[in-house]
DNA sequence: CTCCTTGGTAAGTGCCACTATCCAAGCACC
DNA sequence: GGTGCTTGGATAGTGGCACTTACCAAGGAG
């Protein structure tokens, strides 16, 4: 197909792919001539991808870019191609002070991750962003006061260790390597959102089941 | 304290305090003259509040500013209170387009909320902006060709709903409304980076016990 | 009295995801 | 074989947003 038929089929706007084109978002189309290029079926595939990923994940273009690399890299195992993957992705900025908010929240991280048994964690994890995004927000709660008790953080991580497991039995429903990574990228960018509707769709029906429409 | 002290005990710059009160983000403080206004901590945490919801939470200032109105408003019931201040939190931007998806993923969360007994939802949640954004990542995700067991969809939100309730024991803590409706807001805006950061780490972990690091 | 600081205002900056405009080279139809 | 529309490609511009800089008049301190 061509461009138009691509943007057609896509819903994407023909300048906007000749952008990604351009970011390197998607790889060009089999040169026919000088004014035609054939795009295929992998081509709409990837662009729906770089969508979703851009507009329900809200992942800035540079990052979009990061992250294809390594879902093509070939040459990493599963584990590490997944982590590159995740890594690339953004979250909460670095804090720009080292405070003792942010000490203490990376001993009360630290001291959950062993109490979860997550013993990767303690080689791997602790240079994950994850990692540095969960200190900064325990440390904002602390900052502003919120004294909760740390099992609530063990509670909430035993959630998302089960959800993550669903995950994961997803990706595995997935025949070919490369659609399990493109799979379990999803499961990072796609999940999320989905995970946070479901969380506040569940608040609200908890808040009314408790307190009805006072 | 004056400005210059609020400013530093909040690590927020003294231009960016102006720029907020400016937008309406923070009371202006007890004018004592001409060229100095007093403030007190108040202001300070308040002043917290909105950078944790802007830079943890990446809450547009406008939108901070619309939940901050909700939050302050004495007049409405706790759900009430609770929903408007939720409603008007960022999610995935509404559809441009109504297509066969978009239908498909409403009927299938509309066939969820059934099945999981979500009667609240049947009235209010529909309406709700969590609601519009789960049918967008679902009608998404059939878009990219993904097509998984509906009992996953059932399986996540039995596990928000748990993370919800933890949410709301949390919320009961605090004695005073304003605080209630306050730790509220946090809930969704800064438990949901929190959520996030734990199933990114568990999903590293989890990948590293079944697969090693092959 | 002089100089520094304060709060307040208006205009500017940097980033980022597009988007509008051009352009030369086909291709399609007469 | 001409003519006009379409195509891919490049460059520059746009709009939104979260600040930031520059400036101002009015205090207050020494």
């Amino acid at each position: 197909m061509r461009l138009a038929e691509l943007s057609e089929r896509s819903g994407v706007s023909i300048a906007t792919i000749k952008y990604y084109l351009r970011e390197g978002l998607l790889a060009p189309g089999r040169q026919v001539n000088a004014t035609t290029a054939e795009y295929d079926e992998d081509h709409l595939r990837r662009l729906r991808l770089v969508r979703a990923m851009i507009q329900v994940g809200r992942v800035p273009v540079a990052t979009v870019r990061e992250v294809l690399g390594h879902v093509d890299d070939d040459s990493l195992g599963r584990t590490i191609r997944l982590g590159a993957a995740l890594w690339a992705l953004p979250q909460v900025p670095e804090p720009d002070t080292e405070d003792e908010y942010l000490q203490a929240a990376r001993r009360e991280v630290d001291r959950l991750l062993e109490t979860l048994g997550w013993s990767n964690a303690r080689a791997l994890i602790t240079i994950s962003p994850a990692y540095r995004s969960l200190v900064v927000a325990v440390a904002t709660f602390r900052r502003l006061g919120y004294d909760w008790d740390a099992g609530l953080l063990v509670s909430y991580a035993r959630l998302m260790h089960q959800a993550a497991a669903l995950d994961l039995d997803f990706v595995e429903t997935h025949p070919s390597e490369a659609e399990k990574v493109e799979a379990a990228v999803l499961g990072a960018i796609l999940v999320e959102p989905m995970l946070q509707s479901l969380h506040r769709l569940a608040q609200e029906e908890e808040s009314a089941r408790r307190y009805g429409f006072e």
